[in-house]
DNA sequence: CCGTTAACTTGTATATTGCAAGTTATTTTT
DNA sequence: AAAAATAACTTGCAATATACAAGTTAACGG
């Protein structure tokens, strides 16, 4: 087929900037109001499916649930897999490259748990990022983690 | 007139969300595409000015600058002041508060350094993120930090 | 079958971003 | 001292992206 249509246009929320600088990179990957939330989601409270991110605090619409769950599989992060026991429902989950982002989530946690007067981070959880973060980064990937897409 | 212009209306580029997550406070204060950046040009690259943010790698428009700038001054992360010996030009830094995003900034680097083939971090200072990442972190706050705002 | 559910898609109003141009208050140069 | 240049913005507007509501499709479950 001559299929010329290769549907080019405004299909990223992020514009490419390919500086080489790995700020930009990051940001190229996740710099928008929701893939972070949908990476907490899969990493720190077990979500797995469509209906349970549409379903998080935030409220997420579902016309940018599903763009944002397409780009970050097609950026490595997450892979999607089909439920055996239930057709029409996937399973999604954190590839490596994906799980790699737990040290930075612990990160986000630390900040923002010592400067939001109402923050609800764990207070264990904030205090152990700082005793045994290995160990607690080691424990969230392992609990979440596994095979890669 | 009465003084009454509140001037309300759509003045945030991310709307607060203050659902108590640490990750969604985090993105209430730099969860687009910009601000980071601007944090990274004061903490890693030493820029002061409105012009040297300007003339960075990745070009950010002018009118977003400025909000930005307004936004992450508000939101304490950095403080302006003018510059003693030439009225006509604004010195901006980090605050404690933006200097406190130095552990977050390594991850980032650290994340996209690792994944990133065409990446230009430095490959030293890539390396002491893992071999003496406390020391770094004292290193760039000494550098980058002081007075507050 | 038939109603329900999971996972999307589509349409449209609103908000944000990107680009170009204009403004103001200083310095600097002539 | 006037003219040119510069730093730091502001404004207008077109292009994009986001939010909200509604519709679609393919399983399930009874």
């Amino acid at each position: 087929m001559t299929t010329s249509d290769e549907d080019e246009g405004p299909r990223c929320f992020v514009p490419k900037r390919d500086t080489g600088c790995p700020i930009a990179f990051a940001l190229d990957h996740f710099g928008d109001k929701w893939s972070l939330i949908i990476i907490r989601d899969l990493l720190m409270r077990g979500h797995e499916t469509y209906g349970q991110f549409l379903q998080g605090d935030e409220r997420i619409a579902t016309n940018i649930l599903a763009n944002r769950l397409k780009h970050l599989e097609e950026a490595g992060l997450v892979h999607k897999q089909q439920n055996a026991k239930n057709r029409r429902s996937n399973v999604y989950g954190l590839t490596q490259k994906g799980l790699a982002l737990a040290p930075l989530m612990l990160e986000l946690v630390r900040w923002s748990a010592s400067y939001d007067p109402n923050t609800k981070a764990n207070p264990q959880i904030v205090a152990r990022i700082t005793s045994d973060r290995e160990g607690l980064i080691k424990e969230i990937v392992q609990k979440r983690g596994g095979k890669d897409g």
